[in-house]
DNA sequence: GTGAAAATGAAAGTCAATTTCAAAAAGCAA
DNA sequence: TTGCTTTTTGAAATTGACTTTCATTTTCAC
């Protein structure tokens, strides 16, 4: 497992916090936590509880959900929802707030990052004398690999 | 309950329809219908089976679920999520699509559009080489009202 | 090591959404 | 109108993802 560095920073600090709000440095946990950070995609709980259980087969389900919870509390992930229902987490990126992309067929999930769109939304807050806390912006349709297919179909 | 044109059209619609897809004319489903499309509102399940209650006391949950089910097959309703577990309908507007503004205090919606928006959006996914069928824009945040008062506390 | 506090797993609970099924209503045909 | 078939309905049960509970295990400061 390939290990960055703003990564294990991150990592570092969520150890640092550890003690000064109460918590224990848990085997299980750690390993939870730097599998998700490491892998940069779009958990649901059972998805994640998955691939954890190929390596160490001792990790519970409640383990993992509480681990993803855990790290949205504490700014490490985030929670996303898209329209199915699953609620799935993906590790902060602290440089950028991104939206997303979701493929209908596949699922894959593209990341982007638009100023342009999000200067437009501001302005329509302004228009409304409305003020903005967040937003979820997902465009839903077709990637180009499964365009390719459907034509070939 | 005033009717509108356009509206009176889409309850014709429907109508016409009902006979070729083997739906009978059912008195409580007309109610549901006629309240649901002349009230220019987000409803969730529970919210038009309480607006419904008071009128004929006489409809179950179930029957006001499977209408607004129904009407969204028809495609004379949209379901929208706005990040609370709850899953709201809306009277599909056929003129325009929009998006929402969702004030997380009083919980009011407002409804916008915005061309450019909706025009870089393709451009996102030009660049992705993504088709998009339908996207999903909601700016959550506190509305001009909601404002003031918090100043005022 | 000992004891207090936190973490864990399995099972139970929650809650909105959805389905089931027996009874009621609709509507066609005689 | 009556009889018959199909659809609709209400109440209750079920589903499925999420969340909590609680007894047991692990952590860690002393």
């Amino acid at each position: 497992m390939k290990v960055n560095f703003k990564k294990q920073n991150r990592l570092k600090e969520f150890s640092k916090d550890k003690s000064k709000i109460g918590l224990k440095n848990s085997q299980k946990r750690t390993l939870i936590i730097e599998y998700f950070l490491h892998e940069d995609k779009h958990f649901s709980v059972e998805e994640l509880y998955n691939e954890i259980k190929k390596i160490s087969s001792e990790i519970s389900y409640s383990t993992v959900y509480r681990t993803l919870k855990l790290l949205t509390t504490c700014g490490l992930a985030d929670e996303c929802n898209f329209d199915d229902g699953i609620t799935r987490f993906e590790p902060v990126h602290k440089a950028q707030h991104h939206d997303h992309l979701i493929c209908k067929r596949c699922g894959k999930i593209i990341e982007f990052k638009n100023n342009e769109i999000e200067k437009l939304q501001q302005d329509v807050a302004k228009k409304y004398k409305f003020s903005i806390k967040f937003h979820r912006l997902a465009l839903y349709g077709l990637c180009s690999e499964c365009k390719k297919k459907q034509r070939g179909n």
